[in-house]
DNA sequence: ACTAATAAGTCAAGCGAATTGATTTAATAA
DNA sequence: TTATTAAATCAATTCGCTTGACTTATTAGT
């Protein structure tokens, strides 16, 4: 502890860093803006047009952008627009929930170019790892059949997994998939793969996918309740996914908050409002495969049982966002999740009125105070694969962070 | 909405911009790791040690880092540490409570060089500016009588007032200031003062005290409790004050959390757990200048009342500190606040034992998960002169955020 | 129809902070 | 006494951004 003092600083950047900081700028804003010219590059980003032109001509040599024909918007000679390349990266994203793996391959601007599920056997993480790998062998086979120049612009492969991490079990919970969590799971997958692979919860996977193509586009503080087998949190604010000391932040499946009626044995919060606590009041087995159309069904013939259910977990949900809310003060919360659409726009609806809170603000921005966002059960896969391209491409991942 | 599309886009940065940032992370450095030589902050932040020479001998320049003696340690040239010159920067703190302000004056390294306060007139905003300027001016006269050079070196001036902002009075409620909020302050006291002037809500500002010289110090990921008149939080995040789409984050005195034996009309939480309840309980005037003393007297003496009101606000500070760590999965939570150090103490005492969270980690920081922090009138205003040294020299707000 | 105004975009030179690699200085270990 | 290790500096180089002049293409005004 004295030959090597622990120093704590951020890092230093120079000329490349602001270089590589710069051209992800540009990314980030045509996908967030569509296609923009040159000069309104220039403006947005407050660099001079030179520069923006040199870093246009050097992307569109990488093959991550392309011009458009010239439009005419008054005096002055026409603007050429820019606009992200779909083909000029591609990400695998894996989803490993409880029963089933799932595994997505998307493009830059995040169409799905693959999909495909397999059954985990219960065998644990030794064996599960094999199936994943083979089906993520399978789902490039696919890809390259499909494109085959893609394989050579695969920019990663990102995991999502249900948290919490690195937690020795905290409530004896089978649905904590502890033995997945002591497992080397990432340096198996990259090395079976040669890919970067990177590790988060399934929240944060689904929050990154709202972000990039869903009800969060573009804004910078909004929260993502996930909610799946599990539930969980994702946290974007300052318009970046926040993790976090240990990546588990956003656990908001333990937190234990009482409604009206609860006494101090209350339980955490995804013991009423998840997946896992409709299909034990369904008494439906998690791991059947027609486990969507089953619930989707079950909702639409409706019945006291299944509504007593919905209101209960909307009064739970109802003060939950009055608390993040409270906390956050974001922009918009989204109730999303590995769950049905019905499902989840029932309980939008139904946690409505909303209790008061500070986001009761007069001028409110376009959003809703609360949105259904993506709802589908490869919503958490498809976020996975959002977070290497965001990795690769993210202004947060800049400069600051590390000097080339 | 056609002539000026708003394109959203983040700054593109520069050579100027990498090196103000470089610059702001050598100062960031020296303050969070005491003196450093030029080895060890190059090693430290991954540039050139010959960078850091030229960085380090500008701020030697400016009068911001002066050597030390030079220090033998084994074999080599002995290194010279650098430290910050606590004279190379001052800036003022205001704190505007609803009966008094009160104004402090730091230096580079947190040192208070002059604390004065004074009784807000009951006439509103209007005379209130009046007073506050007063005291400012009286305060920098101090400053240069005790130190002459010292005016010219005043970096800004920080503003902490309780929240929330811009929120047309959620409950009716008399502790929300709301003529302060709808009156044009930070104008009239830029313009007044002459200083770069920045307002933020106390419980931030009493977050970022903690970050530079509190129990936070060199902490990335910590959430602080503020105990004062209100409740609040402020949310250190990366590193980084955290604060919302409106400035709001943190409101978590507003939360509407129950403990068990709460019915639904259960009334914000610092309508239980703030200094203003503890008044009521105790039937005291907040105005009194000697409520911090009575209050003192009153724990000392203990008493049945007392004892069941700190156990009862324990209560929702355990359920509440059980739900942050949830949610943001930070190193640790600290108490702190404008409260006396008794009432700070003995309140973290009796929140133990805490709720089982994520944040029981076999493993965990030297850190407790729960801990008091600064506890006096003053630390508000502190926090509040932090706020522009941090913005001067903080690498946050870097290359990134502006070119320069 | 012609000219002035406006805007997009390029060219070429210059700048400046960090890097690179060689060098100097100052200590300890053998 | 010599080799080794480490801090710090010197001098030359690098490379992406800026600057300012210039070209191109369109519309507005007369």
């Amino acid at each position: 502890m004295d030959g090597i003092r622990s120093i704590r600083a951020k890092s230093g950047t120079n000329l490349g860093g602001a270089s590589a900081h710069n051209r992800r700028i540009m990314i980030d804003a045509l996908r967030v803006n569509g296609a923009l010219s040159r000069a309104d590059l220039a403006r947005a980003t407050g660099l001079t047009p030179q520069a923006v032109s040199n870093i246009i001509e050097e992307l569109a040599r990488d093959g991550l952008v392309r011009s458009q024909a010239s439009v005419r918007k008054g005096r002055g000679q026409p603007a050429t627009p820019y606009q992200l390349v779909p083909e000029g990266a591609f990400a695998i994203g894996l989803q490993i929930d409880r029963h089933v793996t799932r595994t997505v391959i998307v493009n830059l601007v995040g169409d799905v170019l693959v999909q495909m599920e397999a059954k985990l056997p219960p065998g644990g993480p030794a064996q599960g790892v094999v199936v994943i790998l083979d089906l993520i062998r399978k789902a490039r086979n696919a890809l390259t059949a499909q494109a085959p120049e893609a394989e050579k612009r695969l920019v990663g492969l990102g995991v999502a997994m249900p948290g919490p991490f690195g937690i020795n079990t905290l409530y004896d919970d089978p649905w904590m998939m502890t033995a997945w969590q002591n497992f080397p799971l990432m340096d198996r997958i990259a090395e079976g793969t040669g890919l970067e692979a990177a590790l988060q919860n399934d929240a944060a996977a689904a929050a990154t996918a709202e972000r990039l193509l869903g009800a969060a586009h573009g804004l910078d503080h909004a929260i993502c309740i996930y909610f799946g087998y599990g539930l969980g949190a994702g946290l974007i604010l300052n318009g970046e996914l926040y993790g976090g000391a240990h990546a588990n932040a956003g656990e908001i499946g333990m937190i234990l908050a009482l409604v009206p009626g609860d006494g101090p044995d209350v339980e955490p919060l995804e013991h009423y409002a998840s997946m896992a606590a409709l299909c034990k009041l369904l008494d439906f087995d998690p791991s059947e495969p027609e486990l969507f159309a089953m619930i989707t069904d079950a909702i639409l013939r409706g019945g006291p049982k299944l509504e007593q259910w919905m209101d209960s977990v909307a009064e739970r949900l109802r003060r939950t966002v009055q608390i993040l809310e409270s906390i956050f003060d974001p922009q918009t919360i989204i109730l999303c999740g590995g769950a049905p659409r019905v499902l989840i726009d029932r309980l939008v609806e139904k946690v409505e009125p909303l209790l008061p809170s500070i986001a009761e603000r007069s001028r409110r921005y376009p959003e809703a105070r609360l949105q259904a966002g993506l709802a589908d059960p490869w919503s958490a896969a498809l976020g996975a694969a959002a977070e290497p391209i965001a990795r690769t491409f993210d202004p947060r991942f800049s400069a600051i962070l590390k000097t080339v």
